[in-house]
DNA sequence: TCCCGTGGCAAACAGTTGTTTACTGAATCC
DNA sequence: GGATTCAGTAAACAACTGTTTGCCACGGGA
């Protein structure tokens, strides 16, 4: 296995990534049940199998370790951002669509999902930071993307930029709805959700044509 | 001071309330700068200057100390809420009233606010169930008092639980916005939640009239 | 082939943690 | 006013923490 990265970087390097890795994993799959300025570094490199010194090779810091965290759990939301708003559909059947690629994207990546949730507010700085920074790149894209469509003309940047953060901030809550949600739960937010869209949609539609 | 509490409960009880306030407040004030999960017990009786030991004569865990916390953080919340929810006004004024008021609360109680948006979706699941009850108990009453208006005749109920759910979930956003932001800030974060809430009141008189 | 760079190790460090124990002294009850 | 309740104490417990030190083994360039 992984004999790209074997043939590209040598033995040497990556070893070192993979155990990497493991730290990473190790360190998600802890904080499925307790914060990050409660994960010590022994429990990590415990569960890694690994030396505590170890850990210093790769990381200065648990909160050194939670910013690699966050590029890695929001890079995959930032793709499956992108895959939703190069659909051009119309607007109906686009709010369905992303409510449902929204819970594919929590099924698929709980961890990643809960840990963007419990952190963007956690107690470490750095991490809230970071998971700021990263929202905020995706505010961005989606204003680009909305300013775009033909509904929008007339639109100022700024109302733009505010109705893209109404949708990333909707985007993080419902992620986050569906995460604590039992299996028989998942329709029923999926439709509040839906209907939510819709409601801010119209709205949408609306504005400053009356 | 308190002569009240004197009065009505006697000198024991009145002392051990106090110790207990005691208890509440250290621990708020740590909690500004790290999670619950993370907050020890020896940490917080050191700062009110009590035996590790007496903790025990208040609370079992830190985990209780934390629902006693979501308590009395989310009973001043409500008291604000129930205060804007009574003003029957203009939709247009009741907007920029209601941001102001959350503006108000943020500025007045700030490490209550971050509190409860640090640990609505931490660590410890006792005080995330806490949290998610009382804020449901919000979206009832909020959805009650939508269901009064008169914009919402021919609504669903459900369709009211779900306008109220984006009302109650923008006022968390709203609020742990102020908490980060710079005083220069906040008028723009004023600005913006204004008008996204002016987007949703507008998507609200269109809902099912087309 | 030899040598250097380096990822990982074992051990020891001083601090800290939660919890239990037996206790004291003052408010309360009868 | 004597007995009792009970909030708070002091001390000890084993278990754990992050960090430093010197060391080894081995991959990669010469």
């Amino acid at each position: 296995m992984s004999s790209s990265t074997h043939a590209t970087l040598g033995v040497r390097q990556a070893q070192k990534l993979k155990t990497r890795q493991a730290l990473l994993d190790a360190a998600l799959r802890l904080l499925e049940e307790q914060s990050l300025s409660s994960l010590g570094l022994r429990e990590v490199t415990r569960v890694v199998g690994v030396a505590p010194a170890a850990f210093y090779r790769h990381f200065r810091d648990m909160a050194e370790l939670g910013v690699a965290l966050v590029e890695e759990s929001l890079g995959s939301l930032h793709v499956m951002i992108r895959a939703v708003l190069a659909e051009q559909q119309e607007a109906e059947e686009v709010i369905d669509r992303s409510v449902e690629a929204v819970a594919g994207h929590v099924r698929r990546h709980p961890a990643h999902v809960r840990f963007v949730a419990r952190e963007r507010h956690g107690g470490v700085r750095a991490v809230r930071e970071a998971i700021a920074a990263e929202l905020e790149r995706f505010g961005d894209e989606v204003a680009a993307a909305l300013a775009a469509q033909e509904v929008s003309q007339g639109w100022s940047d700024e109302d733009v930029r505010m109705l893209a953060g109404l949708y990333v901030d909707h985007l993080v809550m419902t992620a986050s709805a569906f995460l604590e949600a039992s299996p028989e739960e998942e329709r029923a937010i999926a439709d509040t959700a839906g209907r939510q869209l819709r409601l801010i949609s119209l709205g949408r539609r609306h504005w400053r044509a009356a």
